[in-house]
DNA sequence: TCTTCCTGGTCTAAAATAGAGACCAAGCCT
DNA sequence: AGGCTTGGTCTCTATTTTAGACCAGGAAGA
């Protein structure tokens, strides 16, 4: 465990809380403490797409590894532990020859899965408007110099 | 322009495109490289409080810093310019005496709150289950040595 | 007038984090 | 024996983030 998780979740910053309790309206209560660690968690680079992963079946160490190309056998290992941690997915050991091991969604990461896919959605239904967005940012910025 | 953005989102990383044909059943079709970048930019560490801090009115630049304690006004432009250039949020410069700049949502950033919400919905619910596993986890390990 | 403060940034240097790839044990196959 | 596999870990380097100094330029105080 050499640096791996001492992820301070939401120790570092100070707790947003009662700064949004009207988030849009009032339905939105304080303790965005935990939510924004859990938000970090689902932010990183590569969480959501282990779980996208995973959510077809469990998979292996290195088949998640050759799914996601370019992860680096550290950052899934580190990435992995952490799900693991927080109680999304689950670490099975077979005595195999070369041993294996089984990483799959428990019922936390399962649930998990429907506001992740109502965000993919979003994402695949608003990639058009972001890309023109984008090239009219761009476009903009050039002529101005 | 130094160093900001030039976030070839999307291209470092090969499209695991038809790998997820079938996301949990099919009803998740190919095209996830573009989801990926979008996923990336959410999940980087202080967009999503921007959008929370932007969505409960217009904000300035000083005053999104105030809401937001612990980012660094570096992180606070990139991320500002990015969500600009995402056409997420409106950028407009009063000629006041000391300038002000008001930064508000887009009609395409207010629909990201939607999926937002729910992921922090169930970021709340969840979050005693995750402390627990946590928890566990943390034992587990410590009687392991 | 001279100093100080405010704004929204930019710049540099240092700290934290991610990545590449060598390495490991242990057992199989040839 | 030699080489291959497995799931990792370790070290070294590259990238990213942070802290904080700095800037222009008007305003208000003295």
């Amino acid at each position: 465990m050499t640096g791996l998780r001492e992820n301070n979740l939401g120790s570092a910053q100070e707790c947003l809380g009662q700064r949004f309790q009207t988030w849009r309206g009032g339905e939105f209560d304080l303790a965005l403490c935990p939510v924004r660690g859990i938000l970090d968690r689902l932010g990183d680079k590569w969480t959501t797409l282990i779980l996208i992963v995973l959510a077809q079946r469990p998979h292996r160490f290195s088949e998640i590894r050759r799914s996601i190309p370019d992860i680096s056998k550290r950052m899934l290992t580190q990435t992995l532990r952490d799900l693991e941690r927080d109680g999304m997915i689950t670490r099975r050991v077979f005595p195999t020859k070369p041993p294996s091991v089984e990483y799959g969604l428990t019922e936390l990461g399962e649930s998990l899965l429907e506001p992740v896919a109502q965000l993919v959605t979003w994402a695949e239904t608003s990639q058009t408007k972001i890309a023109m967005a984008r090239s009219a940012f761009d476009a903009a910025e050039a002529s101005r110099g």
